[in-house]
DNA sequence: CAAATTCTGGACATCATGTACAGAAACTAC
DNA sequence: GTAGTTTCTGTACATGATGTCCAGAATTTG
């Protein structure tokens, strides 16, 4: 994606670590609407006009971050087999609800009423995406389904759904019987629910 | 709840229809977040000074009015029969989803990336207690079940990013359509859920 | 070292917020 | 209708955030 012309001045790249750093700092301890980009600026030990040189509002400083971080985590998790299992064997709800806990005080916020809407927004349409490709993997001849689409937000809308009552509740359960819970209530999915009904009722 | 003396002053009244009518009305067309108190103010054709001695900000009149919205909506309903169907025999889903396209245009901002955080997770919570409150009517003993909770705002969460899933894509579905995969997508549920397996794995 | 780039800190215009107040307007009760 | 009360208005003010600009200092690259 980025292709980062491997040219990047030491000064930029340490600004941007800096004023991301900070940005997620602040988020945890006030939450993401009352800061202000020269808090941003403060924490990260740098001039608010520095910031303006990097992003435009602290949206993007967010959005980039947010993109950067789940890149790394597909990369790191590599691609999932047929069995719908990463490399390790681990189920993907599994890798989910242990990168939640991992950043959970981010988590905890961003998901909450202090959160942002586009980032919830945005995190189920990438998710969303995710679970779609990798259902077409294995299962090509789905590649068009409309309905197919609707499952997929259908999913991650729970999937978040839980996250968010799960850090509400100061996780009660492991991440493994929460990844066990949303899967046993997904059981079926798209793939049963064709099987079941391969058309709406108003599609005849 | 709010126990008005019956003594409102018809210009208080007045007023915050006024703003509650402007601010739905500007949301739709500039999003929640680009909006001013006093945008609203004008829009409601009032004094901005007058709007402060009703809210204390937007969010507070937003707030109000969803409250007042969705009590509407449930009194309207009535309340829900045994075999989870309305007075008028019509499955919950469907009135989510009729609701929905009754005020399609404000939820489309309101669920997009231009809508607010707190509206969304607020919207899951009343939407999670009212699913809730609607099963242990049916079956008390799940009364005190913490996984029954998960559950529902599992559902919640799922029923709200299908709708979202609607709208951004120009509804192609009907209603009823929409309703009846959810539902299909829920089989089970908490009911099935717990008949499955009563205890989660950690719980021996 | 020299040239190029980035960072700094201060300034500035603009705009939104929240509060205050005195007078005008509208309402309620009689 | 009038008197008395409450609400609305218009304006003003202090505060704080935004976004842009610039000249000089600092750092990096070759």
């Amino acid at each position: 994606m980025t292709e980062t012309p491997r040219k990047v001045d030491r000064r930029v790249q340490r600004t941007r670590t800096l004023l991301r750093d900070a940005l997620m700092k602040l988020i945890v301890e006030r939450g993401y609407e009352n800061i202000t980009v020269q808090d941003i600026a403060d924490a990260a030990d740098v001039a608010r006009a520095t910031f303006y040189l990097h992003y435009k509002d602290k949206e993007e400083l967010l959005f980039q971050s947010m993109e950067e971080v789940y890149d790394a985590l597909l990369e790191r998790v590599g691609p999932v087999r047929d069995d719908y299992l990463t490399q390790e064997g681990l189920p993907v709800d599994v890798i989910a609800f242990q990168h939640t806990a991992e950043y959970a005080p981010f988590y905890r916020v961003m998901l909450s009423e202090r959160g942002a809407a586009a980032y919830v927004v945005r995190l189920r349409h990438y998710l969303a995406k995710v679970l779609w490709d990798t259902v077409c993997q294995k299962e090509p001849h789905l590649k068009g389904s409309i309905i197919g689409q609707a499952v997929m937000h259908h999913e991650a809308g729970a999937l978040i759904a839980t996250i968010s009552w799960w850090l509400e509740n100061e996780m009660p359960f492991p991440a493994e019987d929460m990844a066990w819970l949303v899967h046993n209530l997904s059981e079926g999915g798209v793939l049963g629910l064709i099987e079941k009904a391969p058309k709406l009722p108003s599609e005849g």
